[in-house]
DNA sequence: TATGAATGAGCCTTCATTCAT
DNA sequence: TATGAATGAAGGCTCATTCAT
């Protein structure tokens, strides 16, 4: 009985393993093929093992969209927290639409986030994941405008921060869309916009 | 034979009134259920029609879809007419949205907007189509923007142009997002957001 | 239009013809496979046809098993009703017991009546079925029990119909399960001990 | 070497008490869900040990089944044993009755009862092994019936004994059915009709 | 032109069974 | 002895597409 912890951390340890492998290959195959249009014998593929071995550590596909949907939001967040450091907005979006542009396989794709927003307007489950992951979003972003600049955030004046918000999140969704219909437009371009645009939403004046 | 001219140009006119019977049958379905899950069965029976014959006037699903980004496409340039008229973009953007998160089913609704936008990333033809359909209706925007307000324009310097066109994309296209993942959003709240931010990307100063 | 009601009558006739052949292939294939082991793809073909057009008729496998229970009501109560005719329920009884033990396909197998009764103690659809099925059928046989012999009946005297009709249903359903566990019961058995003991179950008298 | 026999019977003990445990658990399963509804995995869970584990001790899911018929026979014929000491055996079959239809999980269940004569019709080991059980079991009846009544039997005459056994079955497994197929069926009418028709079946007059 | 019956491939999921540990 | 992760083979069902009528 003593022992009985070792293995089971043990056990444990390797099926978040084996979590993660699934969501991987699952991203992987979302982003090629469409959530709808990937199979489940694609993503077991892709996951280097076998269909059925996928039930053991998820429900079914949504419940993988689900937890894709709960990755997504940590990686958001880890970058809102990044972009706090840096300061430099203007970069950080940029290279990010860079990234989408490229569909660089690191970062969640463009495409997988419209589609899953889409998908949210049939799907109750994601709808509840995607509105309640957004809100988290949009808390981390209010909080980061509204602290004073000393404590690293931006001194945006209280009354204005929601719009900014707004507009801010607009502007990065916009986008994820832009990456995807316009792929002739250069990351000087958005760059541009941005330096002539960004300001105005990140003063602390009104 | 003599008389072959006139029967088919009437049968022509059938053909066409068919085809955009079909159309609008897709789209509600579309809107509906999404693109994949929506099936021929069941845009047949919302045309009132046999499912084997929607395959007389188009090729297979993914011609369908084809067609109705061209209709996308003329949507919004007749949207961008009547912005030219009213030329009260607040009001206008503001309404799409409202449109958009009531789900209005006689516009285009955001979720099948983003659902085709990421389709393009994976098929050859909706991305060509989208590609195609994007840039005239840039070309229009721009044209509006750049053309002097004396004849209907707003008379934006010409070097703002695409970077004016492309902010405003951005907040549109960000817009159809916010209206699905941010469902408490209020339409006031986006005027208040567009009257604060979007003159100075209409503004003809620099 | 005035054309549309034969068009119709003729699918409706071909409709119910597919029924029927899917239905007696079920039919065949529940007996040999059983319920739960017999596949979709094995009553296809057996009724010589694709697996999905079996789902153009029936909501599912669970619905053809219902649609069995209500067509193995009719026949017993055909069954019933021959009986009234020929009075001669020994007789009757021990053809019914011969063809079960012969386990012959032009009645319902003793198996597949065991086996549904069974599958009503875990599908509530089935459970309602069977049930409403047996009641059907038992008020058939009381109020031939009742019915005075001048008009076919056996004229037992009310106050014992209930108890008589429990009696033989048991005896009945009793030689099914003897028909399959008792191999080597002759039919010269049963026709003994029916003569001994039913006379007792279906006189006049108390 | 000279301790290999000490071990070996331990083993051999506990083996067979392994054995037991999962006819236990299988047998519960079984009555819950179905023989063919009802998973190893469930099975193993119920008693309290892994999947796996159950193949060192049966070579299968039909070799539980198997084990399980002869259960049953062992059950059988204690209530057999259990009836020669009453001697009331009219209570003894309402009791019965009423377990099956309150679906009692301490007795064979009526359904899994149905469920293994019907699957006896197609599984060769299945139907020797429920053929062999109830002809022992038949003896172990006619015994009784025809041993004087000192000698604790009914001493029904010899050449009525087959006769008599065959309906008293045919009464019993009825009841089986009874107790599935007509859910409204009062004990206490369960027991007029025996008291009303039970006696001439074990009278010792011809 | 129009129908809708029919097909067949493919999807998601379950589960008995095996095997490395 | 015991585990439970892993497999692979079905199974039920859906649906785009075809074709005889």
């Amino acid at each position: 009985m003593s022992t009985a912890g070792k293995p089971t951390a043990k056990a444990e340890a390797r099926a978040q393993a084996q979590r993660e492998r699934i969501l991987v290959a699952a991203q992987k195959c979302f982003v090629v093929h469409g959530f709808h249009a990937a199979s489940m014998a694609n993503i077991a593929d892709t996951a280097g093992m076998s269909a059925g071995l996928i039930y053991r550590y998820f429900k079914g596909k949504n419940d993988i969209i689900l937890a894709i949907i709960e990755r997504q939001l940590e990686e958001a967040r880890a970058d809102v927290a990044k972009l706090h450091a840096t300061s430099d907005l203007v970069a950080g979006i940029a290279e990010v639409f860079q990234q989408w542009q490229a569909n660089d396989p690191n970062i969640t794709s463009a495409a997988l986030f419209l589609e899953l927003t889409a998908e949210a307007t049939r799907d109750p489950e994601i709808a509840a994941a995607t509105h309640a992951s957004d809100k988290v979003f949009r808390a981390d972003l209010a909080a980061w405008f509204e602290r004073s600049s000393k404590d690293g955030g931006l001194g945006v004046p209280k009354q204005e921060v929601d719009t900014r918000v707004l507009m801010l999140q607009c502007l990065i969704e916009g986008l994820a869309m832009r990456a995807i219909s316009q792929p002739d437009l250069s990351v000087a371009q958005v760059k541009t916009a941005l330096e002539r645009f960004l300001p105005s939403l990140l003063s602390a004046q009104v």
